[in-house]
DNA sequence: ATGCCGGGCGAAGCCCGA
């Protein structure tokens, strides 16, 4: 069967909880990390997702990003924030421990800040995170664990991983200070879970709503599960739920999975 | 196309996303 991990920008997980709880009853993940949920922890759906047989670990935040880890198997040792930027006021990091019946599981949900436009704080900002998230991803490594740090990176690896990628010279989620600050991640050893299965081109996790992204297959791929090398070790697949873009009322992302052994 | 759509908030219109 194998361990199967995935990430999602809901984009409001009160407007997508029945978007959510379709994908979830039909994907069956063990673990789903989720980014954007948009509300505090005591407006989380929780029941909902405690129903279809999930443990809930939540960083809420009123009316922009949060972040939230549900899983099949026990959560245990939650981290709320990076600790590498401590003086973060935006929830964007959620870290756990999954407790399968023979071994652990650290698992991190990652909403990465965009950073447009790039001549303002909000660059200096998304890069600040990116320093501090590597911090923290060297440190992690240390422990030679099972490690998937998943989520919503704003970050288009490369020209193969857009549409168009002239569209995106000068944007945020593509000047080279991003990608060099990506490739940091990589660097220290983490691994790309779909790159490490394919190098196939016009793989994509987010499509605008505007202009007719979707109906153009206009997306970029920006949302990521990086492996540790002992996650690698265990990759049997990843891959991208694109057909759920397609839904009535849709995110704007849709979810990245991948399977251990 | 530095906002065309679609969220939040809160009850009109602005802030924000990528």
């Amino acid at each position: 069967m194998g361990l199967k991990i995935a990430s999602w920008n809901v984009n409001s997980v009160k407007i997508r909880t029945e978007a959510v709880s379709q994908w979830i009853s039909e994907a069956q993940p063990d673990v789903l990390c989720l980014q954007e949920i948009k509300c505090q922890d005591n407006s989380f759906p929780r029941t909902l997702f405690e129903d279809l047989g999930y443990n809930i670990a939540l960083l809420g935040q009123k009316s922009y990003n949060g972040v939230a880890i549900l899983s099949k198997w026990p959560i245990s040792d939650v981290t709320l924030g990076l600790p590498t930027f401590p003086e973060d006021e935006q929830a964007r990091y959620l870290e756990a421990v999954i407790g399968l019946p023979d071994e652990a599981v650290r698992v991190a949900s990652i909403y990465l800040p965009n950073g447009n436009p790039p001549d303002t704080g909000k660059y200096e900002y998304k890069l600040r995170w990116m320093d501090a998230l590597r911090q923290h991803a060297r440190t992690l490594l240390t422990y030679e664990e099972t490690l998937v740090l998943g989520g919503d990176y704003n970050v288009i690896p490369t020209p193969a991983d857009a549409a168009n990628p002239a569209a995106w010279v000068g944007d945020a989620l593509f000047l080279p200070d991003t990608r060099r600050h990506f490739r940091g991640l990589l660097n220290l050893g983490l691994r790309d879970a779909l790159r490490a299965c394919t190098n196939e081109a016009g793989l994509y996790s987010f499509w605008d709503y505007q202009a007719g992204a979707w109906q153009r297959n206009n997306g970029i791929r920006i949302d990521h599960l990086l492996l540790s090398p002992e996650a690698a070790g265990r990759l049997e697949a990843s891959g991208i739920d694109k057909h759920v873009r397609g839904r009535e009322k849709p995110s704007d992302h849709v979810p990245v999975w991948a399977v251990l052994n």
